[in-house]
DNA sequence: TATGAATGAGTTTTCATTCAT
DNA sequence: AATGAATGAAAACTCATTCAT
């Protein structure tokens, strides 16, 4: 008499398609939540996204709280993860500037959809600490960036806690009005004016 | 013999009255819409906080749709109105600067419910004209302080519209931050700040 | 010390004043409950339709079913008064057959709201027992008709119950078509319809 | 590799299965409307009735109008179904005669649900139409029949159109008075009643 | 007596979650 | 694993009735 194997280990075949799905569903979940935010979303329409069975949604996330934080924390790191990169590959002050600012507006300009998304956490009172990480990092990575410039000799030391949130709030601003059709003008050109501005702040 | 008198008009006490009950059901909803954004907010909340019956909401609003409207356009008028008044009574582009940026950062910081509310706008897609609107409009008023100053001869003239722009996304940026415990900064430092930033800028 | 007055007798002036108020509101009820029936009418339309505020109404009935009650007994009643009379004053039977049938349809025809809300009385368990007990009466009053010329040597007797009910039925049937707009008729037109088919069944 | 099949069909079980328990409820509402009309039947009642939960009749229809109305299609279709056929197979006027209103009084005592449901109707504003249609289709397919009896030789010519009407107008009020506990006949009793009249009116 | 604002129980409808297949 | 029908708790909205003025 044999016992019942109850949970026998995942082949990694196996493993790779669930997360794959698993994938698939917080991209559309992504959109969806974006479109409306948490509470106006209804799990049909993730479902319907994601073109699954609703009931299938629950195999991989116990609920629909649960695929909002997902879908924000997968938003979240794939932003780290493109800006991260490159930024540590630019050389110099101005060129890390330039990649810090010129990417963030490029990905909120291509992933629309996650921009959306994380523009309604700030109205989820139960997501806002994911936000705040979010922002929080962001900002000092762009100290980190000054500081780094003075390190070298590019810039003269001074406080640049202000200066980066100003940049963050620029780059939210301009991201925002692009996407609200409130402004025509692209990524790039933005980014020029955002920088102009920061070069202006530094004297240089 | 007289005839009964039906359908008196109302008195203009009662008229008030019936404002002033209004005004104060419109008090509760933008404290409570400014919680959770429209779609959680449930109208029971809106009741509770206004200390009113469920069915005494539909007396003054015929839907849920219809609160959230008008508590965000009193919100918005009571902003316009505030700033716009003292703002005219500057004189000098750095009063009038000082004024446009300070009263909105203590408006932001006092009327904590207003600009959650407010924040909580766009990301309902029906109700993004609002807030663009008063987007525009405070971006323009900033843009038209600048302008008399170069009629005035205080300022060099130069293409303003990007300078207002970013004003506004360090105003936003600066109260969310404060509101979200952030920044232990208060309105007038923050007000200093920005000022600071402008006026480096404009080259004074 | 005077024991307080409670119940002043009403002066019979005040009586009348009160009793005609009734009379319009009943009125009203009668109109607008025979547009959509008892469940489906509010009693704020009913206040409009008679011209006085909601609260008034309870003054003179203490509740929904009770204006619906008063409305259709009044209905009943003046229809029992126009017809019974004039039957009456009718000589021999067929004249009291045409009277019967005649002011029957014309009173349908110009009561319209009376025929209308006695429509919807069928459709609300509990008040069959009004609608009942004025269909029975009804028929009573044929039938004695038809025995009343029996007396008098005009018809061989039989018996009527049946060809009173389709008389009823008929009386219902042409004047429902005709507010259903489904037949152009007259209700002199109908009138003689019926009766030449009533002659037919009895052999005149 | 096979693509996992999403979406698949429904399949021909299933569809039955669905459309079974459709049918389910439309009966449930049928018994349920029939007892209060549209306005006085609340959606508990219907889903009491159904022995399923409130939410499950909003799977199956978008509202209670849209049950009522199924409903009241339903009803009708059964009806023509049943009477259409046998009518049909009968031989001669007489027969077919017999069969026209034996039939609908028969149907009428067992289906004393659809019977209250259409009741109903004419005093809903908004469906009245369907119960004009139906009766309208009643009445002319009694003319036909008449008139079939013409062309066979069995009758003489005559504008058959009143005595269509008055044999619904009988067949209705003997249904309801046999409902109502006004009558204590048989249908069958009933269909002799009117079949005399009728012949007595066609001279037969 | 007359009013109509206020109430809250009751109604329709939605939707996150479960579960039998 | 996948499905989608079923559930029922909760939400928006209505309306008969009351009551302070």
């Amino acid at each position: 008499m044999t016992l019942p194997v109850r949970a026998a280990p995942k082949t990694s075949r196996q493993k790779a398609l669930n997360d794959l799905r698993r994938q698939e569903i917080l991209s559309a979940a992504i959109r969806t939540f974006g479109k409306k935010g948490f509470a106006a979303t209804c799990v049909d329409d993730v479902a319907a996204a994601a073109k699954i069975a609703k009931g299938t949604l629950y195999l991989y996330f116990n609920s629909k709280e649960a695929m909002y934080s997902a879908a924000v924390a997968l938003a979240v790191q794939q932003l780290k993860a493109l800006v991260g990169d490159r930024v540590a590959a630019a050389v110099g002050v101005r060129a890390k500037l330039a990649a810090a600012i010129g990417l963030r507006l490029d990905f909120w300009h291509e992933q629309q959809a996650i921009f959306r998304l994380l523009r309604t956490v700030g109205c989820e009172p139960r997501h806002t600490r994911q936000t705040q990480e979010l922002l929080r990092y962001t900002q000092a990575s762009l100290v980190e960036i000054l500081e780094g410039g003075v390190a070298a000799g590019e810039l003269t030391a001074a406080p640049f806690d202000d200066l980066a949130w100003t940049i963050l709030d620029m780059i939210r601003g301009a991201s925002e009005r692009r996407l609200d059709r409130m402004s025509e003008r692209t990524p790039e050109q933005d980014a020029a004016v955002i920088l102009e501005f920061v070069e202006r702040q530094l004297g240089l």
